[in-house]
DNA sequence: TTTCTTAAGATTGCATACAGCGGGCGGCTA
DNA sequence: TAGCCGCCCGCTGTATGCAATCTTAAGAAA
């Protein structure tokens, strides 16, 4: 104690990023594909990756092994790295997985959720179904996502919200990818909102049911860009 | 073409092993922690796992990210690395989202398999079954194992598969420590060789519900190692 | 012109050096 | 003897060098 005047609290000022080099490059480089400024076919390579976020090959490294997992890129053995397709038919094979995993935590949320959960859950489909009246499209994907954590967490599974992880990704890119063209906010929006309702209420088995109600929306999204 | 002789071609012989020296070190790891050799608790250090597998440090920390997002080590920054516990709560959390998968790919696969991978369903069965009268442990192992890879390529949905791998060493696991105790191997055979017979037959939905009474055994299990 | 050979360039796989952080241990103080 | 302070060591995070391999393109041979 005595006196520590303006010592040892200096390090966090300069800091934008969070946590490791390794860390900051994947938030960086996940960020650039799932909005399409790195396009699907890009071809990538460490080194160029180093320079562009002035770090070194290693944590660069290491990030794209993690989004190699996540299925944003393809690592090609001493050729390079490919920034993966976009493909509705994968994109429907992912829903079949996603179908069961977002019923199961919508129904242990409803089930787990504390009272001041179920206020943030409320709060969310109020923000929802706002957004959709405003057209807003950057606070509907703000607080869809900010719906995806909360779920993820609430439903106090670590298993599901790891699964989840491998997906999401993906999921966002292709919404960011064709949502312009084919999606119908207002209804996604409702259908959000009553997912985010029912656990709100703490009803497991209507929780189930809106987010099958909600799957079965983004699949017919998913097949509507089969046609274009 | 002409002649090639005995240049070129001389790598593949001295290999035991096989792909890079991350895969090596992610498997031989994995085995060694599953197996229990290295029990739940141990501290590891990069250094000291790069001397026991004669390989640099790199692969190993490349395999230990891998084997910290299969949840089978805990890293701790800058401290060292710790081998996860095993812990039947998180078990009977883990088993809530294989449930549902299992169940998932049950079906898929019975919808999706040809007329050859049905009859190595069927072999399964068959195989299984024997196992369990015959009390062979270690065939009863192999087969899981078995069962497992085929019923994942067969579903033919690679989310699944990767969902599934991020579960199934810490299950391999637990059914290693405790099976002794608490294992009802002809039951346990029995329900395995009803899915694969499902699967086998084509039939979806008694794929799905055989899938639950198997994942329903295994939840018990789970709960009996509670109370010991 | 076409095809085979070979050489150069680029990229990853891997090893290793270095620095910073954190904990443990010994010594100092009361 | 108990408690606190500071040093030392080990560990990871990171950068970087080297080597093996794959692609590509140019040149030679048919």
């Amino acid at each position: 104690m005595k006196s520590r005047i303006s010592t040892k609290r200096l390090p966090p000022p300069a800091r934008p990023d969070d946590g490791t080099l390794t860390d900051r490059a994947y938030r960086e480089l996940e960020e650039l594909i799932v909005t399409l400024q790195l396009p699907p076919g890009t071809v990538l390579s460490e080194h160029t990756l180093a320079e562009r976020l002035d770090i070194g090959r290693t944590p660069i490294r290491e990030a794209l092994q993690r989004l190699a997992r996540d299925g944003l890129v393809v690592i090609m053995p001493r050729r390079g790295i490919l920034v993966s397709e976009i493909n509705p038919r994968l994109q429907l094979r992912l829903l079949e997985v996603r179908r069961e995993l977002e019923r199961l935590m919508a129904r242990l949320a409803a089930e787990r959720a504390t009272a001041a959960e179920r206020q943030q859950f409320a709060d969310v489909a109020r923000g929802m179904l706002k957004a959709a009246t405003q057209a807003d499209d950057m606070e509907f994907m703000r607080l869809d996502q900010h719906f995806n954590g909360l779920i993820a967490t609430v439903a106090r599974n670590e298993f599901a919200r790891r699964s989840m992880g491998l997906m999401n990704a993906l999921s966002r890119r292709f919404w960011y990818q064709h949502y312009q063209e084919v999606a119908d906010l207002p209804l996604a929006a409702k259908l959000h909102a009553a997912v985010a309702e029912a656990v709100a209420e703490g009803k497991p088995k209507a929780a189930a049911t809106a987010s099958d109600r909600l799957i079965d929306y983004i699949e017919d999204f998913a097949r509507k860009t089969l046609d274009t």
